[in-house]
DNA sequence: CCCAACTTTCACGTGAACGGTAAGGTTGCG
DNA sequence: CGCAACCTTACCGTTCACGTGAAAGTTGGG
């Protein structure tokens, strides 16, 4: 493979900061940013301290991409939405990290609850959009009637006209 | 009726800046700024050039918090989703100021393309969070999953310790 | 081992979207 | 007509979400 300087990291799968910015349609100063303000730490760093990021942290990153670019959160919400899931431990590493069954379940659970709030918070959003939808629409049909009415009327007195 | 100092201009029906701003939960701050950036003018001015609002304004006003908030659309989209209808005529007076059949025509497939763009973006945005919340859901239901083998291998091991 | 291309932290700069305050003018009930 | 409560423009301050260097260190192919 044509696998030069700018490759991934090792064959660990690990992604400099920005190979991971563009994976993700953003710039390493972002990228860098969004982990000053606790949305996310790279799994890992290199021996001279660089930011490594695996496949979860893209994933991560789409989705606060997403959360700001099409819902219009702010990062504060944002925060807010991806709760700890950091700050609390690194989801994944501390479920591998036990093996006691209710620890695990009390992390499955955590994360469900997590989950069903983001997915409310965003069928709200979505919810008021739609009546944005609807009423445009609403404004929109109406304005098509006007424009029918006039283009008849202006159909009837052309006739009247050609008719003398 | 109780109509203190701070009722509505004259029977005109016309709100002054913060009776207007309050309408569309707004501060009457955010409605000077948008109309510095072009989203408004008010209906009319005072003698003494107070700003004065009517319905449409009101309307105008709520369409935009709505394209803000619930959107989040950046003031300068929002001026390109309201392109012009102010920059190149008051739509309401214009249409009314003219009796050409032809002119008003003009306006009102003027209007009908502006909402069908609007609707446009409106739809794209619902979109892409609908995919978000499906993505979401996906995720909820995997772990859903877990959770509930997670409990039934549980459950297992308790019958067989408690039956020894 | 060299060097280009990346990376680090630190710090200051910037545009958007307002908030707040000052200094003055307007409205309208009493 | 007096006065409280609104309004005006003007301008500076602030928060968010980064951009943009600067100065120094790291990586990795040749």
């Amino acid at each position: 493979m044509t696998d030069t300087k700018t490759g991934s990291v090792d064959a660990a799968g690990l992604l400099r900061i920005q190979e991971a910015a563009a994976e993700a349609g953003l710039t390493s100063r972002s990228v860098r940013y969004y982990e000053e303000v606790g949305l996310l730490r790279p799994a890992a760093r290199s021996e001279g301290d660089y930011r490594l990021y695996d496949a979860t942290d893209v994933e991560r990153l789409r989705f606060i991409k997403g959360l700001r670019d099409d819902a219009g959160f702010s990062l504060a919400e944002i925060a807010q939405l991806l709760e700890d899931e950091d700050a609390r431990e690194r989801g994944h590493e501390a479920y591998h990290a036990t093996t006691d069954p209710a620890e695990r379940l009390r992390i499955l659970r955590d994360r469900v609850s997590r989950y069903e709030h983001q997915i409310e918070m965003l069928r709200s959003k979505v919810g008021r959009l739609q009546a944005m939808v609807d009423e445009t629409d609403a404004r929109l049909t109406r304005t098509k009637g006007k424009v029918r009415a006039l283009t008849e009327e202006m159909a009837a007195s052309i006739e009247v006209g050609t008719a003398r």
